[in-house]
RNA sequence: GCGCCUGUAGCUCAGUAGGAUAGAGCAACGGCCUUCUAAGCCGUGUGUCGGGGGUUCGAAUCUCUCCAGGCGCACCA
């Protein structure tokens, strides 16, 4: 139920508009106070009289109900106290009823959002810095799959570009079959880490015409670049899974090739291009941007040019609502650039790209370099945090069974968990001590207060429903209102591309149980308290695990 | 130089289309397990909300300006 709106709807102010008093309704800064508020401030001038006489007016005038039971008028402010015993039921039925959709919509029914996300680049393994793009937007991913949309994840593959020639002519030189295929993706990386070092004037030249071969579709440099195309997919598959992405499409770069000629010739039909120093550019003074480069003066394309390309594709085939670039913030004007570039083509629909633009990773000592071996790889941090779990397990639970398999949700959730947890913009200084640590405001918080749900709710046998009529303390009363907020939390958290939102929300739940835990015995309550908190727990735990696995956390039962 | 972003407690960060005494976690110190999992709970202390102007009854929030840091600014992706 929309409260505010209930309010707005039963409060009248001569010459105000319901709308403005329904937007002008706020939060009172605790329950003590009341639910909901209504500052009387900016009404003042219109009526002459003074706030406090006018919150004074209202609540007079105002009637409780079985909705609202208490009005009081404070300082300017008039308050208002919802009925607790007619939410606690209301939300606990609802939670309860909905299960694992509680909180899911069908807002989006009908509509297609594209992702496009953590695009991984042939021959380059994961370092930390990839694990923003890729929690993000799968995050996002799942959170649209939630609310109705139907979802594309989009892997656009690195996988174009003259390194390839590079890595082709250093595995040539220096390469082993066998080891590559027994190292994967790192002995590939290490070719090129060693090509970038060495490599002479003459070996630049042989990787260019190996680029060269690839592009005209040689035989053997194209096995290669498949070979270790297969190679750096196999691997990120094993990331993936462990932290429980999915994608529908794998079109990178080379998929738009043959793509382009059809964008380039549009822009030159619309005078939209224009030579500039020897290249096709799509000239932005006007718009405050510098040109977007659309052909190098040899005529080759750029990343820009295949962007553009995508965009058509993705429009045609999938004909999305919004088609989101989850990328970091470095190439913001890459994507102004492109959006803008678009529009000026005519298309309506450029107005639905839309950049997730988000902070960037860089070491404690300074910013990564893969050449310098500055880096540290994601699956280290993974396979550090699970291991940090198995210890804490054998520590303090070690007759717990499957120890393993908790240990991973515990440590991977850790790991997805602390790259969600703050707005996306932020910068991160990775370190080890931050993600291993377990305590606070963590997903292992979280999925501590669900294994305490769980065994609650383990010994408590069969239980019946809510029971009608019961009034929450003030414990519970805030589990309450916290469970009520979800649904809202989830539309915020869409709008603004925000899975943060989701991550605090399920922390501040889980503190608001904890209290209510540690505050308020469930099992050895009676009657009627007893159903409700058992109800109650069971609500909580429901929606705790609802959030998380939006984040693609898991919860083991016990812990 | 120009553009965008960031600046809140010792540290990491919240702060809901301006609203009531600015909140969490970590770190520090002190309590709480013979009763539902102590990966927890309770208590103690800390703030020129980067500086300065402006708008407003009211500004961390809007605006201007300055400062500091990050990122970007033509043939890489």
């Amino acid at each position: 139920m929309d409260y505010k709106k209930y309010i707005a709807d039963r409060i009248e102010i001569d010459g105000v508009s319901a709308d403005e008093i329904y937007s002008s309704l706020a939060f009172p800064p605790n329950t003590e106070t009341g639910d909901y508020a209504l500052p009387c401030f900016k009404f003042a001038k219109a009526l002459r009289k003074s706030p406090v006489m006018i919150a004074q007016e209202l609540k007079d005038r105002y009637k409780t109900d079985g909705v609202i039971s208490e009005v009081s008028a404070v300082n300017g402010y008039l308050n208002f106290k919802v009925n607790k015993t007619a939410l606690a039921a209301e939300v606990l039925g609802a939670v309860l009823s909905s299960g694992e959709r509680y909180g899911a919509s069908d807002a989006g029914n009908g509509k297609t959002v594209c992702i496009d996300y953590s695009s991984v680049n042939i021959a380059k393994p994961f370092h930390i810095g990839h694990l923003s793009t890729t929690v993000l937007g799968s995050a996002l991913y799942k959170l649209f799959k939630y609310l109705g949309y139907n979802v594309v994840g989009i892997n656009h593959l690195g996988d174009y570009g003259t390194q390839f020639g590079k890595l082709i002519c250093a595995y040539k030189h220096w390469g082993d079959r066998q080891e590559v295929e027994k190292g994967g993706i790192h002995a590939i990386n290490d070719l090129y880490v060693r090509f970038n070092n060495e490599a002479d004037e003459a070996m630049e030249s042989e990787a260019r015409e190996y680029f060269r071969l690839i592009e005209s579709g040689d035989k053997e440099a194209n096995e290669i670049f498949e070979w270790f195309k297969k190679l750096t997919l196999d691997y990120v598959r094993g990331i993936y899974d462990k932290l429980g992405v999915n994608f529908d499409s794998y079109a990178g770069e080379r998929f738009y090739s043959d793509k382009m000629q059809p964008v380039i010739d549009e822009l030159r039909d619309k005078n939209l291009l224009k030579e500039s120093e020897g290249a096709q550019i799509v000239d932005l003074e006007e718009y405050g941007m510098p040109p977007c480069l659309i052909l190098r003066s040899d005529g080759a394309t750029l990343y820009a040019t295949r962007d553009l390309a995508a965009a058509y594709y993705r429009k045609k085939t999938y004909d999305f609502h919004k088609c989101l670039y989850v990328v970091a913030y470095q190439q913001n004007l890459h994507f102004r650039q492109i959006f803008k570039v678009l529009e000026l083509m005519g298309n309506e629909w450029a107005k639905d790209l839309v950049h997730v633009s988000y902070g960037m990773v860089s070491l404690e000592d300074g910013a990564m370099s893969t050449r310098k071996g500055k880096v540290v790889w994601l699956e280290d941090v993974i396979n550090k945090c699970i291991e940090k779990a198995h210890c804490i397990i054998e520590e303090k639970n070690p007759q717990l069974e499957n120890k393993k398999e908790i240990a991973e949700k515990v440590g991977v959730g850790a790991v997805i968990f602390g790259a969600l947890y703050n707005n996306k913009i932020k910068d991160i200084v990775f370190s080890y001590d931050k993600v291993l640590s377990f305590e606070g405001e963590t997903s292992v918080y979280v999925q501590y207060t669900c294994a305490r749900a769980n065994s609650v709710l383990s010994k408590s046998g069969e239980f019946s429903g809510v029971p009608e009529g019961y009034s929450p303390n003030p414990q519970e009363f805030e589990v309450i209102k916290q469970l009520a907020a979800f649904p809202e939390t989830l539309a915020e958290s869409a709008d603004k591309y925000e899975p943060s939102y989701i991550a605090r929300y399920a922390v501040d739940l889980a503190q608001k149980f904890n209290k209510f835990y540690i505050d308020c015995k469930i099992l050895t309550a009676e009657g009627d308290a007893k159903a409700f908190r058992l109800n109650l727990t069971k609500a909580t735990l429901l929606t705790l695990k609802n959030a998380l696995s939006l984040l693609g956390i898991g919860v083991p039962e016990k812990m």
